[in-house]
DNA sequence: CGGTATCCTCAGCGATACTG
DNA sequence: CAGTATCGCTGAGGATACCG
């Protein structure tokens, strides 16, 4: 995804939009949300046909604009988990509205509001 | 864009994904929500840098979703109006929800959210 | 004015293989 | 287990030209 803007030149919302409007950021944050924090492992299976490359590379980004934690454990085999941060919180609260209304409209209109 | 899917086999919440996250879309809905109707001309302008094929589209598919109304007044040259519908308008309030946090985060942490 | 119709590019993602 | 490294393809979207 390149680039969904909200005003011009610098629009404080681009960089919200952006991570959250790529493949799989939305889900993620809604498993991380409403399952709490979860392993590498235990996310990679939960998401299903999502690649390794994206999910690595979603987390990292996320992580980058502080909508979730990584905490490793050194261990071996080693033990990263991630979770949701005040902020990706917030998010996640905004994005179980939009799951709420998508479920109220398909039992309310179960033919017409989609092709 | 291809696919967000939240659940398998068949999610409710695929089809708002899909609509709102295709690129331009919820600007396009932030800026009906915000500013009102407006006509194709205005919102292409609204969005600047939009190609008018892209717009032609997102504007079809939000149609088809019922996020928002079309209408059309046959005078030379032409009126086209678009409006939110009353599930569109839904739709704005969650994505006006994004910006406010967006522009809350802008302004509290100038530089430690995004790179 | 409000669109279609084409063509083309490129970056985002999946598949696969490998590693500490 | 939790990644990194390559490669290749596909389709979303931009540019451009034209139309009722």
């Amino acid at each position: 995804m390149k680039e969904i803007r909200t005003e011009q030149p610098h629009c404080p919302v681009d960089g919200v939009m952006h991570l959250l409007f790529a493949k799989w950021s939305a889900h993620i944050i809604w498993v991380l949300g409403a399952e709490g924090a979860q392993r590498f492992g235990e996310l990679k299976r939960r998401l299903d046909p999502i690649s390794t490359k994206t999910l690595t590379e979603r987390l990292r980004e996320l992580e980058m604009g502080t909508l979730l934690h990584r905490e490793v454990v050194a261990t071996i085999p080693p033990q990263v988990t991630y979770s949701l941060t005040a902020k990706g919180t917030a998010i996640h609260g905004v994005v179980d509205q939009l799951v709420v209304l998508a479920n109220k409209w398909e039992s309310e209109t179960p033919n017409d509001s989609m092709q």
